[in-house]
DNA sequence: TTCACACCCAAACGTATGTTTGAAACGTAT
DNA sequence: ATACGTTTCAAACATACGTTTGGGTGTGAA
């Protein structure tokens, strides 16, 4: 990130701002002077600052979603049987590893997420929704395989209440660590969360379904 | 709401809107304007947009908390046993139920929340922390006793999870009824979707500990 | 009636934002 | 060396925001 071209150099602060503040509360102003580039930079080479939070997000999740693609083309080849635990697996190991050199990414990519399912309006949500909701779908019918009692219905809501409690929970890690630095007087690591938050989701996708 | 005085009509606009559109993206303006009240009697009642948002949330978490407690009392004099679907299903009747006039308003509420912890600087989740805090630790506690073999450290972030897939969920409920309208061509409510939400949670939450 | 106080209102203030502009600097191929 | 397309820059622009101001309006008590 050192010398790296104007673009980079904007796009590395600006996830990182974003994840940290919020889309609408950080300015161009602050993206590009922390950059160290000229204010009209941003609109010069991406056109607006919604182009640049696509932009962002684009940089991001191609990579994720072909790489989530690959392992699934290859639980498929070498027959992985599909268990809730093999698939999720292989998401938060996906997650936490696709930036193996820089850990903070991990947390980064998690709250951007959680930053763009909480906007309000929902456009960036919609956009991910279209971009990137093939490579969802397929996790989505291995998953079905895994707990075929449960209705595809009932699995789409559980997908959904999955998510929440990922994005939201790594999103607001920072309250959520001192707080339970204050409860409990321990540290946790992004690594922990998701390790503790595994099961918790086995749990509640092969649940029983009522009547 | 017709003809309620100047403080209460912001207050009724000041929620929906916060819901609808966040924070941040809710203008004075545009509170006072769809209110009917003039621009400058936020200042004057609140003092701020800040202490407006805190008001907003007084006014809906305090009696929600009240019932809270209440319904702990009467558990405890009865001696209703303590189940996670016990414990979680007076959260949820209370969610839904607080202003039976208005079932629009428990998606509200639930908005509400979402906004308040996904919120970047946590202003507000500190706030939430701390005034509701006592309470939230009681269902907390509660919980423990329904599930002793989850350790202490394990439940709290398992109650984060599961703060995590409500708030989350209902907070994007808009969006993804739209998903869901598409996918399997499905309407969806509130309650349904809490009625879906319960047996997860209770999964995941009594889920076995890993080694 | 007069006074005091709470409330309301239109207007303005200061500031921050995203965006645009036009000229300067740069790199590269001719 | 020159010309040209690309990139950078300081400055300005237009707009939106939260907040403040000062005068007006109503109401109840003295």
């Amino acid at each position: 990130m050192a010398q790296a071209g104007t673009v980079d150099r904007i796009l590395d602060t600006a996830e990182v701002l974003f994840a940290q503040k919020g889309f609408a509360e950080t300015s161009l102003r602050a993206i590009t002077s922390k950059a160290g580039v000229n204010l009209a930079a941003v609109n010069y080479h991406f056109g607006s600052k919604e182009a640049l939070i696509q932009a962002v997000f684009e940089r991001f999740l191609t990579p994720f979603s072909v790489a989530l693609g690959a392992k699934l083309d290859e639980m498929e080849a070498t027959g992985t049987p599909d268990t809730p635990e093999n698939v999720l697996g292989i998401v938060f190991r996906l997650a936490l590893g696709t930036h193996p050199e820089d850990p903070q990414r991990a947390a980064i990519f998690f709250r951007l997420s959680g930053q763009a399912y909480s906007q309000p309006q929902g456009h960036l949500r919609d956009y991910l929704h279209k971009h990137y909701g093939a490579v969802f779908k397929r996790l989505q019918e291995h998953l079905q395989r895994a707990v075929p009692d449960v209705p595809p219905m009932e699995l789409f809501w559980r997908v959904q209440f999955s998510l929440g409690a990922v994005i939201f929970t790594l999103s607001g890690m920072q309250s959520l660590q001192a707080i339970s630095k204050a409860d409990f007087n321990l540290d946790v690591s992004a690594a922990d969360i998701t390790r503790r938050l595994l099961p918790f989701l086995v749990g509640g996708i092969q649940a029983d379904v009522p009547e």
